[in-house]
DNA sequence: TGCAGTGTTGCTTC
DNA sequence: CGAAGCAACACTGC
């Protein structure tokens, strides 16, 4: 599941190696929205904008790339900006593509020199952008919910007030004092219901909300108004740790997120909660058990021994 | 075999 | 208006 670490990734990668390249064309299968259009308009005329994202990026160089909580913005040349967000399964992949024309499906070239990009989870490709150095941009997606669009960059400053995305949390203005103060819009929920609220606090998902409160000691269930001064402080320490760490350990294939190379990353191998139900809490001296818990749509993993 | 589980986001419902 | 629930989709695992 691409959370920030990830998507961080994803950004370190297309600015390693497509800065500078041309987007030649556009191949796609999933229907493409227009973000400038109000909500209601978007079914009626959104497979018209096919034809208007082609234009928008056809012929355009790739400048830079960067992440806003978990979308990715790829600003072009032509003050066009590419918005992908990834979703669950979404992952982006850079390497040497082929179209059977027979099946109309995209596959790794067998030319192609990088074997990471021959993972099984890299077969699902429903949009290519292809580059003028015989190379394409892909975005392999099993479950189809990831959302690739782009707008001119007029509209930039509007489409990220309506996100209305909170405070970057590995940026240095995020202080303890704006992580409290963002927790405490939220006071009678669930801290971990609020951690993964993207308005609250920018690109944390189900993985690193569990870790974070896993290492802080705290219970998923908790009401924000209900922790002490110490309590956030841990979070908030705990939180940076987490998201850091998942960055040091290249992301979390968990499921199917590869870096842009095809690569995988290692954080799965080191969680102390996520997906460990029934398994001893891995806290020094703590006898817990890791439990689970559903908060509508997602599950919750904690101890509930050290997590209080 | 069949169906619950997987989790991000935004829309619908109450 | 806010909270809760569900849809979008496809594969995995029990």
């Amino acid at each position: 599941m691409p959370e920030l670490p990830e998507v961080q990734k994803t950004v370190d990668g297309l600015n390693a190696y497509t800065r500078g390249k041309k987007i030649i064309d556009v191949w796609t299968d999933l229907a493409i929205e227009n973000p400038t259009l109000p909500h209601h308009h978007q079914t009626i005329k959104s497979t018209l904008f096919l034809k208007t994202f082609k234009k928008l990026v056809g012929g355009a160089t790739i400048i830079r790339s960067e992440r806003k909580a978990k979308n990715i913005f790829i600003h072009l040349s032509n003050d066009t900006i590419v918005w992908i967000h990834m979703k669950m399964t979404g992952h982006l992949l850079y390497g040497s593509y082929l179209l059977d024309t027979n099946t109309n499906t995209w596959h790794v070239s067998p030319l192609e020199k990088n074997d990471a990009l021959r993972d099984p989870f890299n077969r699902f490709i429903h949009v290519v952008f292809i580059l003028d150095n015989k190379k394409q941009l892909v975005l392999s997606d099993v479950r189809k919910f990831a959302k690739v669009t782009a707008f001119p960059k007029k509209a930039y400053q509007s489409i990220l007030t309506e996100l209305a995305l909170g405070p970057e949390p590995l940026e240095k203005t995020f202080t303890k004092k704006v992580f409290v103060s963002q927790l405490q819009k939220r006071p009678k929920k669930k801290i971990k219901e609020v951690l993964l609220d993207q308005s609250i606090v920018s690109g944390i998902g189900n993985i690193y909300s569990d870790e974070a409160l896993w290492r802080a000691g705290i219970h998923p269930c908790r009401t924000v108004e209900t922790l002490i001064n110490n309590e956030y402080i841990a979070l908030y320490n705990t939180v940076i740790y987490s998201l850091k760490k998942g960055i040091a350990f290249g992301g979390d294939s968990t499921s199917d997120y590869r870096d842009i190379t095809g690569k995988p990353g290692a954080f799965q191998g080191s969680h102390e909660a996520y997906r460990r139900t029934g398994k001893p809490c891995r806290k020094k001296d703590c006898t817990g058990i890791i439990t689970r818990i559903s908060f509508g749509t997602r599950n919750g993993h904690f101890c509930p021994i050290h997590q209080k």
